[in-house]
DNA sequence: TACATGGCATAGCTATGTTATGTTTTCCGG
DNA sequence: CCGGAAAACATAACATAGCTATGCCATGTA
């Protein structure tokens, strides 16, 4: 028996946030919630904090990150599947640094785990089939090589997104792809091919 | 003809600042002078504004681990040597989280640019004695070997330091070090031996 | 020794996030 | 069909953030 949160409000102001947030523009409370018609309590109602807030932009960029990794077509060659999603990952850190910063720059809410965890869920799905394929040996736990190939793409993302190196350094993405991927029993031809299709697919910076 | 700047009184609040940030307290214009006997002018006087400080504490970050990086023993295998750059590397974003947060989340400065440089250029040398050892391939360049290795030592750590993943993720880093070193030439087993005895030196989590 | 330059203190400014309080809307029980 | 309660929402004040205008005084120079 009250008045229900109305759920366009939420979903106006995470727009706003996140449109704020690709302008550069500096979110604060009260120029959030300008020209809106709502006063800076919606924030609270919906939100909590600000902190809230920043909480739920996380968690939109995660999931974002993860419709994206479904989104990614199953090939017949799971280390293509597997190098796209690094190309995907670094191409969306690109195209969105600040979310792709916020995402990382705070301390996890629990929901967030979830979320990410939805993520690296898709790349251990590709591993397996890998595995399954014999394109990595036997041995190899799908979800470590997730992680593996996780910890290439964020290093590789997180120093050109927001960080100090130029997006050509990403021309080493398919070296370090390679040297993992051979290293867990993949064919070093065969390898080259597969991630340089993914690396040539999306577009990005290649080496000589 | 004029009062000169006293440079205690700026180193004063940098130690301040980076203990401030050691204890996880709140950096601010006022919490960071008081009890210093100076007052918030002090902070704009040497530092220019708030931003400024945290500037500062950047480059302290970046020549602390220069000098760490400078520090690090060269051994006659240089393999060995660029590992331990890397556990290095980890080690500090460990031991200092906060402050390795700082020194990657903010437009750099110039100055900022030339220190992250002297950083790469230990990892430069090693990958340079590496390859006239003999232990990677001739045509490999000495300064890409070395951004590959930061962008695997700064992926893991930033995924461990202040990201999502548990330490004992750190335990991939062997094989990814191991990858990326055979890629470019090394043998595997002479590669896995110096690597191995870098992780464990260094006393981070291993695989098995 | 006089003076001017600039470090430093004091205090007030604006803007931030938050909260206390009042108003209005909506749902539920009669 | 309606009356009341609970919660969304508006208004406005509060605490604290970074910053700056102003004045004092120490210091190097003439």
């Amino acid at each position: 028996m009250a008045r229900p949160k109305d759920p366009a409000v939420r979903t106006l102001l995470l727009e706003r946030a996140g449109q704020m947030l690709r302008t550069r523009a500096p979110i604060t409370l009260r120029s959030l919630v300008a020209d809106t018609g709502y006063s800076t309590m919606a924030v609270y109602t919906h939100f909590g904090s600000m902190d809230g807030l920043w909480t739920a932009l996380r968690q939109e960029g995660h999931t974002r990150m993860g419709v994206l990794f479904r989104e990614l077509p199953t090939t017949d060659d799971p280390v293509l599947d597997l190098a796209a999603h690094v190309t995907a990952y670094i191409q969306n850190a690109l195209d969105h640094p600040d979310l792709y910063r916020v995402m990382f720059d705070a301390t996890f809410g629990l929901d967030d785990a979830q979320a990410a965890d939805d993520g690296l869920e898709c790349m251990v799905q590709s591993a397996l089939r890998g595995v399954e394929a014999g394109r990595f040996a036997e041995d190899v736990v799908p979800l470590d090589l997730a992680v593996q190939t996780w910890a290439v793409a964020h290093g590789l993302s997180s120093l050109v997104a927001n960080g100090p190196q130029p997006v050509e350094t990403l021309r080493h993405g398919p070296l370090l792809l390679e040297g993992l991927f051979v290293r867990v029993g993949d064919k070093l031809d065969r390898c080259q091919a597969s991630v340089g299709q993914a690396w040539k697919q999306a577009g990005l910076p290649m080496a000589g």
